[in-house]
DNA sequence: AGCGATTTTGCAAATCTTTGAAAGACTTTT
DNA sequence: AAAAGTCTTTCAAAGATTTGCAAAATCGCT
């Protein structure tokens, strides 16, 4: 795997070549002990180290790799998977806005894009919970709030009990929410319980629910599940959904508008 | 790597060379000590130094390289006014965190440099009002939580009162504050209400309040005026503040430190 | 330039961490 | 319930770090 035959690894080195190698799924002590060359007493201090630091999870005998289940991508990463789609549902979705709106931009690249194309609309009121959307919207010179609460950094937003404090406080006309997976029966979904928690809570307190996700979303679903499909008003995604989807989708009262 | 066989390196250049040799991964003292020709002892002190300037992270046996540069930073920098002040009373405020501290970050550039600095203490959780301090933070693991609230531009801070919602929930141990001018007499003033109102609750919320100002924004004052002096209980600052003031602070009961 | 003061560097002794081995406690399997 | 294997604890040795000190280099001042 990697010789590194000279000298003698650091810790630090082989808990990254710990990692690397559980990647392949479960491995017992015996085999990292003679992949890395150290004894096993090593290799139990190693795996104990990167347990508390929640990258493994040591079971008895061996040790696999944590966050591996519906793994999300990296934020970089799914910046850079439609980006096409993602850019013409974006500028769908700016369509809706009215003077006077207060909206909420969830996290997510295609609600992102959305928020680097608003226009200079009056009067409107931007509620947000992702870091990426607050910096594009900085600059501009709208009414800028940010919910607060627990930064989760995959995602770069606001998730979490506490974003309720503030969203119970103000009132929303339009939230535009994106997600890891939809499902038209049983909703949108995401890896975490605290997104989910607010996405939840925003569906709630939005007069009107936009889901902007584009046709590789349908059909995936994840591991929580926020509120259920018929708390969306309108899906804004691209021509790639099947009829029988749409059809679906229509039967619960959920507009679906095509970029 | 790099020749340089003239003349002896200065220190910034060694860390500079230190800092490019680490991109490629951990490396041992030995490795840099004979890349750079000079005794472990040097290399040592040098990694140190970058440690607690935030670069890289020691581990036993060697050192790695932190926050890889990566992707263009999310928030421009304005130049900073006292930025040898800055750093010097940043570095001394971190001396105060324990492991197991809640401790709020404000905003302003001294903190800024407090958060772009911040070591890997152990089980930290910091709640913070700053975009930037928040940008800084991101990559790192502590836990991090903002508070919500309307953004205010100028400053990059959540402020008014909707960070009230979030701030009544939390509990802080340490609050690290700056200030736009301070005088022993009336303590702390800021140019908008908002962010003043966020100042003099956090002092309220917060077991212990640090003030970080260097000396030239003592005797200066603002237009809103939050808390007074004696809501501080430790002010770091730079030795140019007047004996005068430091013997009035010690009245109050506020602790002097000088970096 | 010259001289003293300050900082930086390298070395070595003392201290602290990590490592591997072995004994005993605990889990799983038969 | 016994056997086999795995985990935790303990200990000594090897290696790494810190600390104190002296030599060298640098700086500041006349």
């Amino acid at each position: 795997m990697n010789p590194e035959k000279t000298r003698k690894l650091l810790s630090a080195e082989r808990e990254a070549l710990i990692c690397e190698s559980l990647t392949g799924g479960v491995k017992t002590i015996a085999e990292l002990s003679s992949e890395l060359k150290v004894s096993e007493a090593t290799v139990r201090r190693d795996l104990e180290s990167l347990e508390n630091s929640g990258a493994i999870r040591r079971v008895y005998g061996g040790a696999e790799l944590l966050r591996k289940r519906n793994s999300e991508p990296l934020y970089e990463e799914k910046a850079a998977i439609h980006p096409q789609e993602k850019t013409t549902i974006a500028e769908k979705a700016i369509q809706f806005l009215k003077e006077g709106d207060t909206i909420f931009l969830d996290g997510g690249s295609t609600v992102l894009e959305m928020a680097k194309r608003l226009p200079a609309i009056p009067n409107l009121t931007i509620v947000t919970n992702s870091l990426m959307a607050a910096a594009e919207l900085m600059e501009k010179k709208h009414r800028l709030i940010l919910v607060g609460g627990e930064f989760r950094s995959l995602s770069r937003t606001l998730v979490g009990p506490l974003t309720a404090k503030i969203l119970e406080n103000v009132s929303i006309s339009k939230a535009f929410l994106g997600t890891i997976g939809f499902e038209p029966e049983r909703g949108i979904s995401t890896t975490d319980p605290n997104e989910a928690f607010t996405k939840e809570l925003v569906m709630k307190r939005a007069d009107k629910v936009f889901l902007l996700a584009d046709s590789s979303k349908l059909a995936v679903s994840s591991f929580v599940f926020s509120g259920n499909a018929s708390d969306i008003d309108t899906l804004i995604t691209d021509s790639g959904i099947s009829p029988a989807a749409v059809k679906l989708l229509k039967s619960q009262n959920i507009e679906v508008i095509f970029s």
